[in-house]
DNA sequence: TTCGTCATCTGATGGGGCGTCAGGAATGGC
DNA sequence: GCCATTCCTGACGCCCCATCAGATGACGAA
């Protein structure tokens, strides 16, 4: 078994006939991939062709049916790997403490990260986020299990403050639900905020005492 | 000028050679048009096709191009009819009084119109979504004027709390805007939630403590 | 009713992407 | 250096795009 190489990602790769593709086969599929999240970011989602991403990767249209099934399955694969890179963004939310000043100043680096983050993987989560929204079940498992974590640990801190007597009367994961959706759209559109003369940081500091607030049910230190 | 009908949409509608379509023109227009949005519902925005369009409306493509310069043409119609179609969100928000439990009601029953809204529009939003993130101006344009008027309208009656002295510390379009963006989302999302068992019942409540607390300032009322 | 005229529609077309297959080229173990 | 296996691609039939020239329909005037 000198297949089992040091990537734990070697689980389930194969190519369309069946075969597990060895190292050249991996690289030209890599190569296919990387040219996809590439593509991505310039052209429209509706305009992207298989053969423009074969032709960027030096390689032709067959090859690239021969490691994906369509455009769709190449996306979706950047759509999983987006979702582990989302993992520190899960470390943020357990990290230290949700308490006043310090609280709040975790809601707005929290803010700022996953704004960042959204920049980042901007044109796979659009692509994530309409077809989820088209009824495509399997960019909605990514889009689920992304988004899951997060809700997931914000109801955990919620529920925290929930056992002391704090932010009653909403159900944690339903709060924690709307909380999450909430930056996610405001990371997903922050730049159109300009266009009607809303400043970026004025909208940062918005959406952190919002999350201060969903948290803790506590209004936000002045400061 | 027998041509001024009583439709008060006759302006700028012209045919791609110029010409100002007379009555049997507009109604095949219009049955173009309604088929996009039928098929927009059925058919995800990468599959859509004019061929398809124009053959559900009983004509040809070269007929559709008659009167639209390509498919985005067309929605983006739709998308400007749903966003006059929103005035009625806008009159909700200055309508009654934010106050109190009826304040709370407010918020409740405002989110219950918003998501119907978007349920009624969500194959054109969708589109609208993906194409402003694309980067696509007349989108775009679509898309700040129809929720501009609505972050207008909150952000005046969150500056009118701020006016008492309530709700401190934060800018009133950039709060409202998120506000808006929040409520955008969960609407836009709201089968989503279901897939990681949180009750709609329970989203519809922390949507609305979110709306209240964002416009006031207060802790919604214990109820 | 017939005709002329303008509005409206569409068949036909060149261009190009889709997805598949058979066979040619590269690779690596021996 | 040979051969089996892996990998790649040219070529193909199909369908959609977007355009244009010419056919068809609508309607008022004679």
């Amino acid at each position: 078994m000198t297949d089992s190489t040091s990537l734990d990602e070697n689980e389930a790769v194969r190519a369309s006939d069946g075969r597990v593709p060895g190292r050249r086969g991996r690289a030209t599929r890599q190569k296919l991939l990387d040219q996809t999240a590439e593509m991505l970011r310039s052209t429209s989602y509706r305009d992207l062709k298989v053969i423009d991403i074969a032709r960027g990767a030096g390689t032709s249209p067959a090859t690239f049916y021969q490691y994906f099934g369509d455009v769709e399955a190449a996306i979706l694969l950047l759509g999983e790997e987006m979702a582990i890179d989302s993992e520190r963004l899960v470390r943020m939310i357990h990290e230290g403490s949700w308490r006043g000043k310090a609280g709040y100043q975790k809601a707005l680096a929290f803010a700022d990260e996953f704004i960042d983050f959204w920049d980042e993987h901007r044109p796979v989560l659009r692509v994530v986020d309409l077809s989820t929204d088209e009824g495509d079940r399997r960019f909605r498992n990514v889009r689920v299990r992304w988004l899951n974590s997060l809700t997931k640990a914000f109801a955990e801190v919620t529920a925290s403050f929930q056992a002391e007597g704090k932010n009653q009367g909403v159900d944690p994961m339903a709060n924690a639900g709307v909380l999450v959706t909430m930056i996610a759209n405001v990371a997903a559109h922050h730049y159109g905020f300009e266009f009607w003369g809303i400043r970026t940081a004025d909208v940062r500091v918005a959406l952190a005492r919002h999350i201060y607030w969903g948290v803790t049910g506590q209004p936000p230190p002045a400061d």
